[in-house]
DNA sequence: TTATAATAGTACGTATACGTACAAAATTAT
DNA sequence: ATAATTTTGTACGTATACGTACTATTATAA
């Protein structure tokens, strides 16, 4: 499998990591977008939906609606932001906090073949080309 | 915008390409994703659906849908296979061959952007790159 | 040759991506 | 202070991702 261009190697290597996430995530029913959710809110809890939206890189849509679907499995919890009746706090529950420690446990193979994957070197310069080609990317340069 | 781990680095990388080709597309009514199977059939015509989902790295079951799509816009057409009963060919029509002309102008912005972030070497060292997490993450190799 | 397994494609269901449109609330402009 | 604009979140619709199940066909095994 050898991509010609940069944009078919990338769609190659996201679609691949994420099939694979999903397939070491699916006996917990959570996906790989909602482990991205998950793993956010334990870095910081009690943020808004647009912020959640904002990390994630995902459509505010979209997380609403995975939102309602973690809330439905009692990982999440929201409340009314005190500051901005628009908004809303997010929660990880005690359920969804035990759940992501299972669920980094259930990633360690495929942490491990993306380790062993690159070099750490290439691994820094990897993430280094694609931090410039998001900020290329960026609607907000449009 | 900086990913801390290579995932979510990559996870940001193919969603913003994704968007900003899907941003440049639209006014023709194809997606970034239709534009993807339009290229490969420019490249070889008459390969089968199956042959298609695996250069374009979707599923059967997408192709399939979005194989009804791009025919009902006249894009593609599909012919049983001569030798095999089960498999169709695919091929661009004389419509598809012209509007992907017009999408491969379209998109000369999105080129110049990618091309402009990263120098030549970091291009060919960022697919190798891509190229080694994609065979790690095969599926094949479970 | 007949039974079994594998393959190509489709139907259906759920999750995600995201556009448009909307309501409620907050911010800014005048 | 009031009007205009922006922001947060949701509802709805279409496209894609992909699992499961199914038919038809092909390939393989017995």
């Amino acid at each position: 499998m050898k991509p010609t261009n940069i944009a078919m190697a990338l769609r190659a290597a996201y679609l691949s990591l994420h099939r694979q996430t999903n397939l070491y995530l699916i006996k917990h029913n959570v996906t790989a977008d909602q482990f991205v959710c998950l793993a956010i809110l334990n870095e910081e809890d009690g943020i808004t939906q647009r912020e959640l939206s904002t990390r994630a890189m995902s459509d505010p849509n979209t997380i609403s609606a995975m939102l309602v679907l973690l809330e439905n499995q009692k990982l999440i919890t929201r409340e009314d932001h005190p500051g901005d009746k628009r908004a809303k706090k997010v929660f990880l529950t005690k359920k969804g906090t035990s759940i992501l420690v299972e669920l980094i446990k259930e990633l360690k193979p495929v942490r491990d073949k993306m380790i062993a994957a690159l070099t750490e070197n290439e691994t820094v310069r990897t993430i280094d080309s694609l931090t410039k080609i998001i900020n290329a990317m960026s609607l907000i340069t449009i």
